[in-house]
DNA sequence: GATGAATGAGGATTCATTCAT
DNA sequence: AATGAATGAATCCTCATTCAT
């Protein structure tokens, strides 16, 4: 019954508080799986009640779905930063690949959320496959990359990626670890084990755009109840 | 089973029924995912009633943890036959890959199964890699297999296969796609591509186990209702 | 109506928003009921936000009171009407019973609305039936009419109207039934068989006042979404 | 977590437990109203706790099914009680008349329910009304009766009887009640005044059935909670 | 050992109401 | 005066778990 004061309501409010739920959502599916995590816990991470939550979302599917958009997002970001200035195809796919090892030590709750998420959507995957397929095609094309399947190379790349994420996640990599799968990864493709070493030890571009989940901040602080 | 009048109780009685719980748990999660699987339901699915599943396992965790573990020894009898009578490593991850993949068509069941599971549970695959981490040094030793790092080409060779597994599983892909993964994760390893493409295609050796699961038999006919 | 900018507010602008809130009421009250009617609705109905209504109503239960009152003030209005320049209490009466009847079919809305009013307030009706209880007594006093018990006279008269109101709603009779509705009403209150149906057949007087419901106009118009 | 002892479980308890949460959601929705009813107070006015009511019904509209139907069938067992050894269709229709407002007195739960449940229900009537129609035509067949429209001859009937039962429920006339309302009815059917008033004044045969309600007993007094 | 009725905590969702702007 | 974001109580329903038979 709205006993005590609800918040301010500024300019963006509802932009804002939505942005606060969807961060809140990728927190928790970090920690507790998509399935397990709770509305109620969801709101209270983003430091609102429980009904706040239906201002925003139609219902718990609709978080589901868009908060697999918005780890897409990063995503696509992340692959297309990775193609900037870079012409070779075998090295587009390596810079994709040490990107999200590499942003598992950086961002674990993003990519905790992306493996739970991905684990327990169906073939979430093949949309976030598109950039990935037009590096394999324009390798085999020019005679870079070799392999017999599409479908079996598109296996290896995204599965190992994954698996090397999940690794770095559970600790039981380092930071390194990317680039080792960089190489291997290339090798499946093809290259031969001197360049791919090679080729998956150069340094990264810089990144066009900041894949860091933001700040837990003042919204995360619980208001009411502990 | 519980087929006829809740009177005597022959020997293994118990362990039967153990067993066929846990069978129709795999059916279930096989369907609906581990976390969506209700007690009730798959104690119907093997022909008991809601109560009866409390006499063989303490708690819901429990069934989880024994049926992952059911899962894992299954694999691992795979594992162990795909040894028998052949020496070269690389031959041996080969076919355990094969093994992997092919298994899915001939056992969507389990399949599924096993991808839900591991999704939901933490490190699962750690025990599960104990024979191919022998397989990938036995190799490294001879100089069969070339890698820098233990832990990524654990990665490589276990995310190419599961991977490869959804994509059969989705129907993304026919029987063949074995075949096709086990060459590229041979590459993976260093094995050179021709070589790589010759043994992947070799005759597979036969089962020394069977891996199907059990006929759905007695077990899954419609339970009584009051 | 909350047209223009929310700057002025020429004088009686409140009595109009106010009639705009009930008047939607009415129309959302006919659609799902009283009970399964939301403000929230009911302020979209009327082109409002959300809050707007709590400046005109104290509270749900508030509204509900306005519009029994509203509606029964409508049925006052129509029985004024019917009185005009009819003096015989039988033809008096006739002519509510067929007025009320009638309506169903011009106003639908308004009919949906009362009767689903009447059935959750409880004793609504007894205010509404003082023009009818002067009607009866007249009647009585007269010899005109006859009849042992006045309440069981005012439940013949009440109930056969809502119950034909409710059969013209639902389409289960034509516009014909208000006659026949009155010719039984007429013969349960001691009318010869043949005068009752003549009565019943009789031109009717003109209304004095409009009972049409308000055109939904501008107040129905979609409402801006922020 | 059925931490404390669940009540015994005897030959018949399913059914038994049914006609308890039956018996329950009449009372509750006599009091509330069909809609304003909440299924924890009901399975609390039977004894039982919040999950059990899902035990026997699949959903609260399930249940209001199921209630309608036992209000109903109560219904159709008086009127059939009402036809026992009586010829004369006029008789019959004042017998059901007298026997329905006459309810009311005896069981006032049963005779809100009603009210209440039909209200909520479109058109639940015109199966109930069976019985009433037969009565009619052979009453016109045989020139007992006299009316122009079935339907609107059906309108009075149900609801002067209809209007009668509130009037009793609601404490403004007392159990002579019955015997006004038949007689107009009668009338209203073109049934002489004199003969009407005679009719209605006829001693009731005995009933067949019982219709009183189950008594509150045991099962209502709340177990834990007040 | 099997049964299934009962349990009640927990989660999704709705909605009347408040209040800062 | 209007707005609409926020609130949280209330409701429906699910399901793991217990236990008397």
């Amino acid at each position: 019954m709205a006993r005590s004061a609800p918040a301010p309501a500024p300019r963006g409010v509802r932009a804002r508080t939505r942005e606060a739920l969807l961060d809140a959502a990728v927190r928790v599916f970090a920690r507790k799986g998509a399935g397990a995590a709770a509305i109620h816990e969801i709101a209270a991470e983003a430091g609102l009640a429980n009904g706040t939550f239906y201002n925003y979302f139609r219902s718990r599917e609709a978080l589901l779905e868009a908060t697999s958009l918005r780890l897409a997002e990063r995503l696509h970001l992340a692959v297309a930063a990775s193609r900037t200035a870079v012409d070779d195809p075998a090295e587009r796919v390596a810079i994709g690949c040490r990107r999200f090892v590499g942003q598992v030590s950086h961002d674990p709750v993003w990519a905790a959320a992306l493996l739970r998420v991905w684990n327990s959507t169906s073939t979430p995957s093949i949309k976030a496959a598109d950039p990935l397929l037009a590096d394999l095609r324009a390798g085999r094309r020019r005679g870079r990359l070799r392999y017999a399947s599409e479908t079996a190379a598109v296996d290896l790349v995204q599965g190992t990626v994954l698996a090397g994420m999940r690794t770095v996640l559970e600790g039981r990599a380092d930071a390194t670890h990317a680039t080792a799968i960089a190489a291997l990864v290339l090798r499946g493709l093809g290259i031969a084990s001197d360049e791919a070493d090679r080729i998956a030890a150069r340094p990264l571009p810089p990144l066009a755009v900041s894949l860091a989940s933001p700040p837990v901040a003042a919204a995360a602080r619980p208001r009411r109840r502990a």
